[in-house]
RNA sequence: GCCGACGUAGCUCAAUGGUAGAGCAGGGGCCUUUUAAGCCCUUGGUUGUAGGUUCGAGUCCUUCCGUCGGUACCA
């Protein structure tokens, strides 16, 4: 796997290590105290005495003096190391270092011929000895040369795209402001914060293919999560009025630019409300996160969003008429497929009616929502754990997706809690399952039975947070948003 | 899953089917205000893998591995 090329320079930082140790010093000290980060060195600094330390980018050797640049988490900073200023002995050191290495200065602040503000060494200290190369990037008018351009690369060694390209560093700061403004919000409003298993013995809430485990103590069969929701609705059945979960759920199913097996879910719900509230608190949610992350106008893939204005509310059918031109009654599903044949859609006349309003929304209105818009009233069969309407139209849902740029990013509704009606939606994905839905459920009777307690009324809600952070960070590749996306491991 | 593209030195890239190259990094020199530092010299390759076609394969064909893009699935 390591080539002699490689193989050549490994040797030789193993080398300078040895001779780094002869000279009495541990290339892997303990601490170094810092004055100033490199961003810190600023004008204000000159003649002054700082400490700094980073990781050496690059080398300029000049026989008995050098020009280097250190990087820290913040930025980088130009240092001057001269013979005649540190000395022979740690001039001698500093011969010994490479471009990968961490050091720390001690040295003042001054103004080169042109015009680089540069710390001048007076001592060099080894803190950490590189061992394997680091791909030398060069820069020049804010344009790279040599840069990384493997994305496996990146993907598989995060540290070295983080090392090489720092602004990748920036996705994951504002993801984690984005999730801090998100708990901020919910602890705020009355939420309390819980953990339910990743291990469970039925896996629901969500239609997914899972991931299968097994713990050999118990002699059991065990699924990882898909979703929290049937534990959570447990939890209002025991007291708790709002409850919330931040979790990563795993989901045994294709890899695309918006879908890793693992991903970040946010689940929250609230007794004694409906669905119409869960709009409402949504939209103020995602408002505090975009005035957090100091947002206003989001250009998302070359789509102007305005996360300022109300978000539009539209059923079903109001969509599927703006968006298609035809009035459909969406109960009929000779209609449906009428018009569905009329869009040339790929439906086939034994397809269920939701398979085919699910096309429709799914071809010709999904991707036309770029402003954020609730879509609602999704048809019973697709929403198993949702009341249907309040108005006796018991083929649709109270239920909601948010839909920005054309991608979804929350999911409610007013939770189901009749436990007759319950039980028969759990038989019907049963039915679904056994006759080959790969991603219909199973009937969890210990959530049934829950249910069957009694649950008060409840609106629920889950928002996609590697999505979100997607939309913030403006990227259409969730593995911007993920640290450490999933690959196929090497063979 | 399907379709397509790609895989050459540590990194970025060359090379009509005809001797595998360059820049940077690495090594040896010179060089005390450079910044893609510069100048001289220099090491480094089973061209992802395994086969095949051919007098001759980085290049053409097939297998496998991996990545990317699209598509399907993921309401």
């Amino acid at each position: 796997m390591e080539n002699k090329s490689l193989k050549q320079i490994i040797a030789n930082r193993h080398e300078k290590l040895d001779k780094i140790r002869q000279l009495g010093v541990n290339p892997y000290p303990y601490e170094f105290n810092i004055t100033h980060s490199t961003l810190e060195i600023t004008k204000d600094c000159i003649d002054q005495n700082v400490s700094v330390a980073g990781r050496v980018m690059s080398l300029r050797r000049m026989g008995k003096a050098a020009f280097a640049n250190i990087q820290d988490e913040k930025g980088r900073v130009q240092l001057y190391i001269a013979r005649d200023d540190v000395g022979e002995d740690n001039y001698n050191l500093f011969k010994l270092v490479d471009i990968g290495d961490f050091i720390g200065i001690d040295g003042i602040v001054f103004i080169t011929k042109t015009e680089a503000i540069t710390v001048k060494a007076e001592k060099v200290t080894i803190l950490s000895k590189n061992l394997r190369p680091i791909p030398d990037v060069k820069e020049k008018d804010g344009e790279k040369y040599n840069s990384v351009s493997d994305k496996e690369l990146r993907y598989r060694k995060r540290y070295l795209d983080m090392i090489i390209n720092p602004e990748t560093k920036d996705n994951y700061i504002t993801r984690f402001k984005m999730i801090n403004s998100i708990r901020e919000f919910l602890n705020k409003n009355g939420y309390i914060e819980v953990e339910t298993p990743v291990l469970q013995p039925v896996y629901g809430g969500a239609n997914a293919k899972p991931f299968k485990t097994f713990h050999n103590a118990l002699d059991q069969e065990f699924f990882l999560r898909i979703a929290t929701e049937l534990y959570l609705k447990q939890l209002i059945v025991g007291g708790f009025e709002k409850v919330y979960e931040m979790s990563k759920d795993f989901r045994n199913e294709g890899i695309d630019r918006s879908h890793n097996p693992e991903f970040t879910m946010l689940e929250f719900y609230q007794a004694y409300s409906d669905y119409n509230f869960m709009m409402d608190f949504v939209e103020e949610m995602l408002k505090k996160i975009a005035e957090d992350l100091d947002v206003k106008k989001i250009s998302w893939d070359g789509n102007d969003i305005d996360l300022t204005k109300k978000f539009a509310r539209k059923t079903m059918d109001e969509l599927i008429k703006e968006h298609t031109g035809h009035s459909i009654d969406l109960t009929d599903i000779k209609a449906v497929f009428d018009v569905c044949k009329k869009l040339d859609l790929k439906v086939k006349k034994t397809d269920s009616l939701a398979k085919m309003i699910d096309e429709i929304m799914r071809r010709k209105v999904e991707p036309n929502l770029i402003n954020p818009t609730y879509v609602m009233n999704h048809p019973v069969e697709i929403s198993p754990l949702a009341k249907v309407n309040r108005d006796g139209d018991t083929d649709f849902t109270e239920r909601f997706e948010l839909f920005i740029a054309g991608m979804e990013f929350a999911n409610g509704f007013s939770e189901l809690n009749d436990p007759i009606d319950q039980r028969k939606r759990f038989e019907d994905q049963s039915a679904k399952k056994n006759s080959g839905d790969e991603e219909a459920f199973p009937v969890d009777e210990n959530f049934l039975e829950a249910i069957e307690i009694g649950m008060p009324p409840t609106a629920g809600v889950g928002i996609g947070i590697d999505r979100l952070v997607m939309l913030f960070i403006d990227t259409r590749w969730i593995r911007d948003a993920i640290i450490f996306p999933t690959l196929k491991s090497l063979k």
